[in-house]
RNA sequence: GGCGGGUUGGCGGAGAGGUUACGCAGCGGAUUGCAAAUCCGUGAAGACCGGUUCGAUUCCGGUACCCGCCUCCA
């Protein structure tokens, strides 16, 4: 068996995973909160930890794997855009409303992150679903010492976990030392942090001993984590902007409220995601969702490529010369693997390279080496969730711009191949090529690529087509 | 202020204490009416300073610069 080897922000070291149970492997990644579209940065954990799950699902088993991602559908930008539509005239509950705003985005999600590859995780728990389970959880919190209820609040009591900063390096006293937050008077400890807060009568809330309200943001993943994959499981993934205070706040939570597991094993983040060398934030300007960009005709298997083709303990530069590079690339891989079948398995120097600390780059270059081998090529570009045939559309050119469309491309191509041919055929006796070379200088303008040989003339559609260019050539 | 990450050839980007990463671009050759594509060949690196070592881009320490977290943004 392949030994996968991970780095563990926990111990800060690349260790050899080994399952708790490898007749079922749990992972948990943290998923997005649903107020709006998943930006780009949103999609690098995904990406990454997909690739993950495929390896996980090789080693193990395809059904002795098990992913779960949540949804976080308790949040203030949620209750703000609920409430400005029902301002608007929107009908129904404000609940309703939310519910209505959490599904919208939860089916934009699905979308994107499926035209990225990403397959679905086998559980999509979502937060309001398991506010009983959360409730639960701080009441025994409470009763072990670790929490306490303040004017309506429930705090968790760093000082009583003496373990807090563990895993982001952090000290409780550094903390407060440098400490920005501002600190409600009824917390006994700035650093303890809010499990359950107060709604309003103009917010959603949840009945509870403390009064109607709703939790913190922090809680929501130890109460799914603990029903779904119980008090100890394998990987906790997410992006290193999490590790505090969300993680680490994850950890304080779970380990107190059962201080016989372990909760995650293995702590994996992803570094940062960026954009032409800065980071991507809306005052930059350079803000974009992942959406976005698919509109913009940059196709997800072109996204998915450039997501993997950095490390993902990295941080990665988004640029738009990127794109175009790996656009290039998989069109290269798809031409070449047209028609043909994949092979059994992907090569083993792909595993290898995934096995080590998921290293998606080096796996990337073995491919590259597969070019003599069409079926190894495909096989190990699908390992990585490329090259698979429903999201091969892209390269279907899109011709429903042009104006009075009456071509298609490949009717457009067998007919100038022909007249290119016969424009040749005449050259050749006079030799003047210049109405040759014309015509092949339109065509490569237009994105063809004009191959010419002794026995023929061969026009091919490139990534960069352009079909009105073509069609002006008719 | 505290914590963490990064710095590799023209660009992108990996691994490994000593032997070619890889891709794109470049250069030389074959081929071509000229090209393209293809094939063959090829130059080019490890921010800076010190240490460990027979030997470091790879390990250790420091410096500089960039980036992130500490503000419910992955």
């Amino acid at each position: 068996m392949v030994d996968i080897r991970l780095t563990n922000t926990k111990s800060r070291g690349k260790e050899v995973f080994v399952p708790i149970d490898p007749q079922n492997v749990r992972l948990y990644l943290c998923g997005p909160t649903v107020y709006d579209r998943a930006h780009l940065g949103n999609a690098r954990p995904v990406v990454v930890f997909d690739v993950l799950v495929r390896l996980l699902r090789h080693v193990y088993g395809a059904r002795h794997v098990n992913y779960v991602r949540n949804f976080t559908d308790v949040d203030d930008k949620i209750n703000a855009t609920a409430l400005s539509r029902q301002k608007a005239g929107a009908p129904g509950t404000l609940e309703d409303l939310v519910r209505e705003r959490t599904e919208e985005t939860i089916s934009w999600y699905h979308a994107d992150m499926d035209a990225l590859g990403a397959t679905r995780p086998d559980h999509e728990p979502r937060a309001t679903e398991y506010i009983p389970q959360m409730v639960e959880m701080i009441e025994g919190l409470i009763a072990g010492g670790h929490a306490y209820a303040a004017e309506g609040h429930v705090l968790f009591d760093v000082r009583s976990y003496p373990e807090y900063g563990r895993l982001s390096g952090r000290s409780v006293d550094d903390m407060i030392a440098g400490a920005r937050v501002e600190v409600a008077p009824f917390k006994r400890d700035p650093m303890d942090f809010v499990l359950w807060k107060p709604s309003d009568a103009g917010l959603p809330g949840w009945d509870s001993p403390w009064g109607k309200g709703r939790p913190g943001w922090h809680i929501e993943c130890s109460a799914m984590a603990y029903e779904l994959l119980g008090e100890s499981f394998d990987i906790h993934a997410g992006g290193i902007d999490l590790q505090f205070p969300h993680h680490e706040n994850e950890i304080a939570q779970s380990c107190c409220a059962h201080p016989h597991g372990d909760f995650a094993r293995v702590w994996l983040h992803n570094e940062m995601l960026q954009v032409e060398g800065k980071k991507m934030s809306k005052s930059l300007g350079n803000f974009f969702t992942v959406r976005d960009l698919l509109e913009k005709r940059v196709p997800g298997e072109v996204i998915r490529f450039v997501l993997l083709s950095t490390h993902y303990r990295k941080p990665m530069d988004w640029t738009g010369e990127k794109a175009q590079a790996a656009e290039d690339t998989l069109w290269e891989w798809r031409v070449l693997t047209k028609d043909i079948e994949p092979a059994v398995s992907p090569d083993p120097r792909v595993i290898e390279a995934l096995a080590d600390d998921l290293n998606t780059a080096g796996a990337i270059s073995v491919i590259y080496g597969l070019k003599d081998d069409p079926a190894l090529l495909l096989a190990s570009a699908q390992f990585l969730g490329l090259l698979q045939p429903e999201m091969g559309g892209w390269m279907q050119h899109d011709l429903t711009s042009i104006a009075n469309v009456n071509f298609s491309v490949d009717g457009a191509l067998e007919e100038l191949s022909a007249r290119l041919s016969d424009l040749r055929a005449d050259a050749m006796q006079s030799k003047d090529f210049s109405g040759v070379d014309a015509l092949k200088t339109a065509l490569t303008e237009a994105g063809v690529e004009v191959r010419m040989s002794k026995t023929g003339v061969e026009l091919l559609a490139g990534p960069r087509l352009d079909p009105a260019k073509l069609g002006a050539l008719l």
